[in-house]
DNA sequence: AATGGCCCCAACCGCCGTTTC
DNA sequence: AGAAACGGCGGTTGGGGCCAT
């Protein structure tokens, strides 16, 4: 039975009209009940393969263009941080699948770091602290300077801001602290901020970078964990550069 | 022009946790 | 409560395209 039932299943790349069909499907039916779209649809593919072709190709808020600078940077840190945790990571990258980083990471990352670099990784992610910061403070302020006076900020990044701030103002002094002397953050800081209004971060792996012993409250957790993930930013320019 | 190697990425597989009945 | 169905995830594969030889 099961086995004549796979017997008629199509496999292997999709065809136009697979496509439309699947499109025409999902906007009727939702992006659920895959097994049963895909018989209501008369589509001759398993239900899981239309929920990969939908959620990795066909889903029109995926981004097609080439890795930015910007998400090639999140991808090695939360790797650098997470490991093989695709899916996770994609949460953090608007648009881009788990597929998508984990073939990037293979094609971009995974050699040059299997080859020789790995121990500069280690180095770089773990021995640099006390001057990674204090780069990270001077840059920040640079940064501030520097957008504050050309007005460069762009409109996500000023919308992104005040959704930061009016989310957090309750729930984290630190960055009430910034906004009561006209302090700006960066993208990337304001990528990390939205992650942290996003949802409860996943507090165990904000722990792994945290002192657990300091009762020190969530708040002061979370802005711990941006100006980690700033600090090392600030120096990943240089560091992809030597690979 | 032929070919072999490499890169890129869509698609599949198998496992496992969650949801539904 | 338990079985079946469903959905998500990470690992792997296969094929097309490009490039150097």
């Amino acid at each position: 039975m099961d086995c004549k039932k796979e017997e008629t299943l199509r496999r292997g790349p999709w065809l136009e009209e697979e496509d439309e069909r699947l499109v025409k499907f999902v906007t009727l039916m939702g992006e659920r009940r895959w097994d049963s779209l895909a018989r209501v649809s008369g589509l001759k593919r398993s239900g899981k393969s239309c929920r990969l072709r939908w959620m990795n190709y066909l889903n029109p808020g995926l981004k097609r263009e080439p890795m930015s600078q910007e998400e090639e940077i999140i991808i090695f840190q939360l790797h650098a941080l997470w490991g093989n945790k695709w899916s996770k990571i994609a949460r953090r990258l608007p648009g881009r699948t788990d597929n998508q980083i984990k073939n990037y990471w293979r094609t971009h990352f995974r050699k040059k770091v299997e080859a020789q670099n790995y121990d500069k990784i280690i180095d770089w992610r773990g021995n640099k602290g006390k001057e990674l910061l204090c780069k990270y403070k001077e840059t920040d302020i640079m940064w501030t300077r520097t957008t504050t006076q050309e007005h460069a900020l762009d409109e996500t990044v000023k919308e992104s801001k005040q959704r930061n701030m009016e989310s957090d103002k309750e729930t984290n002094g630190v960055i009430c602290e910034k906004e009561r002397f006209g302090v700006m953050n960066s993208p990337f800081e304001n990528r990390i901020l939205d992650w942290i209004s996003e949802s409860s971060i996943d507090q165990s792996d904000a722990n792994l970078l945290e002192d657990h012993s300091s009762s020190s409250s969530d708040n002061n957790v979370n802005i711990n964990v941006g100006s980690w993930w700033f600090q090392e930013t600030m120096d990943f320019e240089e560091f992809s550069c030597s690979l």
